[in-house]
DNA sequence: CTGCATCCGAAGTGATACTG
DNA sequence: CAGTATCACTTCGGATGCAG
């Protein structure tokens, strides 16, 4: 098994002593957070404005979107493009970096997509059984 | 493209009028919820006891990851055999279906610690440029 | 050993109003 | 249009005590 297989569990037990949360922990949970997942879906299709993405996504807040948008992008995984006009224009895209990313979460949701009717049937059962 | 490459945000927006969450939404965040990531990366390694695996991941309170197995145990993610005995003895593994999803976790996982380098320097940039 | 119930502070979330 | 600020509200998460 290769060492990077297992560190992020290793490592999460190792900075767990007091110490801050080990920085992956950080980058994994900004990329798989709810709105996250959505904007880099959104995202690997073509580039968005502020308001397109939201209206694209749905029923999120200004700042929910805006407080993902800000940590993809110091995570170096969104570009933000702001041209200096009136009214303002800001164009969001995905980096080299996070349309990798992106392609990685694209991944587990059609994972998910494909497999929920299994997944529904398994909550049927279990709901029947213990519900 | 495919139908469910854009299924996900469709269906988020689809959904969003007042109507419950599509049930893709809430498997997907099962799956790569805080703790869920690291009891499936866990997991795909060996079967373990509550307890074990407790020690394992390290930092999880017993009521979060109670929690997290039972939500991956009804949507059919992991397995649970409660062997009735005194004293109790638990073992959790995956499921065909959890195996399948805890591969994509890993594989995402892994990639995020192979760029955490990238990911750390665009964070460097970021606070430099703005602070 | 496993896991449930309860409490409570911390953090996340979102509607609204406001600024550049 | 793109964001910020505030505030009320909800959920998360950990500690503790108890039961099977």
């Amino acid at each position: 098994m290769a060492v990077s297989e297992v560190s992020l569990v290793e490592r999460a037990r190792a900075t767990a002593d007091g110490a801050t949360m080990c920085p992956q922990r950080g980058a994994l949970e900004h990329i798989t957070s709810r709105w996250g997942t959505l904007v880099l879906i959104a995202l690997l299709d073509r580039s968005y404005r502020f308001g397109e993405l939201r209206r694209e996504i749905g029923r999120v807040s200004e700042k929910m979107l805006t407080q993902t948008l800000q940590t993809l992008e110091r995570d170096g995984i969104v570009h933000r493009d702001a041209k200096p006009v009136i009214p303002p224009h800001v164009d969001y895209s995905l980096t080299p970096l996070g349309r990798e990313a992106a392609e990685q979460v694209r991944a587990l949701a059609t994972w998910t997509a494909e497999r929920m009717t299994a997944i529904e049937k398994a909550r049927e059962e279990y709901d029947a059984a213990k519900g």
